[in-house]
DNA sequence: TCCTCCGTGCGAACCGGTTCGACAGTAGCG
DNA sequence: CGCTACTGTCGAACCGGTTCGCACGGAGGA
């Protein structure tokens, strides 16, 4: 494998110079500069990663540790890795990621070893105890997911307040007066989970001032438990007009649900989720939904981890805390609740 | 933070004395391990991962080239993600993760620069154009899929001609003469994704040799496409009794399907699709399937790999091409076919 | 008593980059 | 014509590990 020695003495120069000529931190002939050219193209030579990260500190790597947890929904997870990633590449930097189930030992390996200049951290609790680990690292962290505690990393979420106002205003201006809310598995909340009582919390309170009776229960992750809860709750509830779902595994069970309840949506029951619309195209849901925008979160993400890992954030910048607004998307599965038998 | 010559000097030895100690590749005296030890722990010492890496020409990582083509099932893909990546952790292993529209680009950079020990490549099309790439570089790799020229690799997939018996004499065995197959798209073909046709080819031979009348068609891996090809296969072969899936995005699509046009399965349609236990849990997929086992390959692919990266694998060890037998699971989605009207 | 050998530890070189300081040569200016 | 300033290049040091060769001291054997 070709060094930037090799690439040196083909030029006919130092490795120095062939440094400088390659990376344009000082000025060199044209002439030189053409020939480490040619060199590195002759020799087909690539920078030896190590090396450069020996060198000055800096590894272009990114770490990203996303925890597949029993009771989540990984497919959803994808999403937020998936824009991580992209962004990280546009910007020039390799992912290293992790999906151990302890991710407080790969983030201490990550950081301590130095193989990372920055790392984002997804599906963050409110008490993460991945948080302490970060803030005594010496590199910069950023997440999706909302802590109790914010001090010095940078945070994105989606307003998940915000969302659950807008679900049940929706279905209260078409008329509805009686709704569900099915939200992630109880344990979720217990781990930390703050988006599923954030949500939750907001929807009720709307509820409360629009005059809108609302039954908020948890639902399982897996099938079948959830299938079978949906069918529970839409028993107990007869007179419910509308279902609000925080629970992408509720979500892609509830077409099989209805169907096998006779039930179609908007006629027999409006239906308004919470996904991405690529989740909602991926798995046929045919559900009007609260966009969770996971791309963009991860790609927001991104963007303000490597501005502060280059330094153009200001040296002290006080660190964000941004929340991306929800936005309902329309697929029909939603209108004025039946009229009454 | 701390560096080998700061446990050195409070151990009161030199740097090599340290390494040493640490390593475990010369004696030591029991004295000073002690003191070395003592100094790690008092200084929380980790090894710089870069210089080590250029010391050593090992890095421990693994890359991971995962494509997410516009016409594939992403979250298939994440199921063999994360069995690589969880393999590769026991293993000592970190991932790094390459999810680039152009896969060409990223194994150059990976292998080039020497950030990884070796790769795994996800989805390999029947003329990978990251093959030439990868057999040119220093590092090994392995594959999950089989392409047209395996040398060089170590190659690991499930046995579709296998599969595609498995799925008609099943059906067959059941009664079933008229069966519908419904593969990838065409244009994964087209791009080579050789299991298409590997599953459909023995399939059909199958059906021919038992006396089945098999319908192949091409479906999308996308809605709404799909839900509305699924229709109209079935309006197209009112007589079919059996639905064979080879397609992700059409199991997830058909329980909305199937509800639309009144059928259930057995009773009036036996269904077997081709996918993993997890995915069909985790999508509420009520039909018996061949499963597609990713984790398990995965986890294969890599323990190869790493056996090969560390010169287990005898120097000129002949390179291996294994296939994973399908083995169907029984989600009670097969039967008799009804009874002709 | 002397030589050899083994157990331990040290010094120095090396991996492959980047970067600082020095310096020769030339141009600009008074 | 001499001084300064600037341009372009080089040598050397450094990043933080690993590893080879060597030296030292004590034990064992002849």
């Amino acid at each position: 494998m070709a060094t930037i020695g090799d690439v040196a003495r083909v030029a006919g120069v130092s490795r120095s110079t062939a440094s400088y000529a390659l990376s344009g931190k000082r000025a060199i002939s044209a002439d030189v500069r053409g020939r480490v050219e040619a060199a590195v193209r002759e020799l087909g030579y690539t920078p030896n990663a190590g090396a450069r990260a020996l060198a000055t500190s800096q590894t272009m790597v990114i770490g990203l540790l996303a925890q597949f947890l029993e009771d989540e929904f990984a497919p959803a997870m994808l999403q937020y890795m998936l824009g991580v990633s992209n962004t990280a590449r546009e910007l020039g930097y390799d992912i290293l990621l992790s999906t151990e189930e302890d991710g407080t030992r790969a983030l201490r390996r990550m950081t301590d070893s130095r193989m990372i200049d920055g790392v984002v951290l997804l599906n963050v609790a409110e008490h993460d105890e991945r948080l302490p680990i970060l803030r005594a690292a010496p590199q910069p962290g950023a997440l999706v997911g909302l802590p109790a505690d914010c001090t010095g990393v940078d945070v994105f979420d989606l307003d998940f307040e915000e969302a659950g106002r807008l679900m049940v205003d929706h279905l209260h201006r078409l008329g509805h007066r009686e709704l569900i809310l099915v939200s992630q598995p109880e344990h979720v909340v217990e781990r930390g989970g703050a988006y599923v009582w954030r949500l939750q919390n907001a929807a009720e309170e709307a509820a409360r001032v629009r005059g809108v009776m609302l039954h908020a229960v948890f639902g399982a992750a897996r099938q079948p438990e959830i299938g079978g809860e949906l069918n529970a709750v839409l028993e107990a509830y007869p007179d419910a007009t509308g279902l609000l779902l925080n629970n992408e595994a509720a979500a892609a069970a509830l077409p099989t649900v209805l169907h096998e309840r006779g039930l179609t949506a908007p006629r027999d029951l409006s239906v308004v989720g919470r996904y991405s619309d690529e989740f909602a195209r991926t798995f046929s849901l045919p559900y009007s939904s609260i966009e969770s925008a996971p791309d963009r979160l991860g790609g927001m993400t991104v963007r303000q981890l490597v501005r502060r890992i280059e330094g153009d954030a200001g040296p002290a910048e006080p660190h964000v805390v941004r929340f991306v607004s929800p936005e309902l998307v329309d697929r029909g599965s939603t209108g004025a609740p039946p009229a009454r038998a």
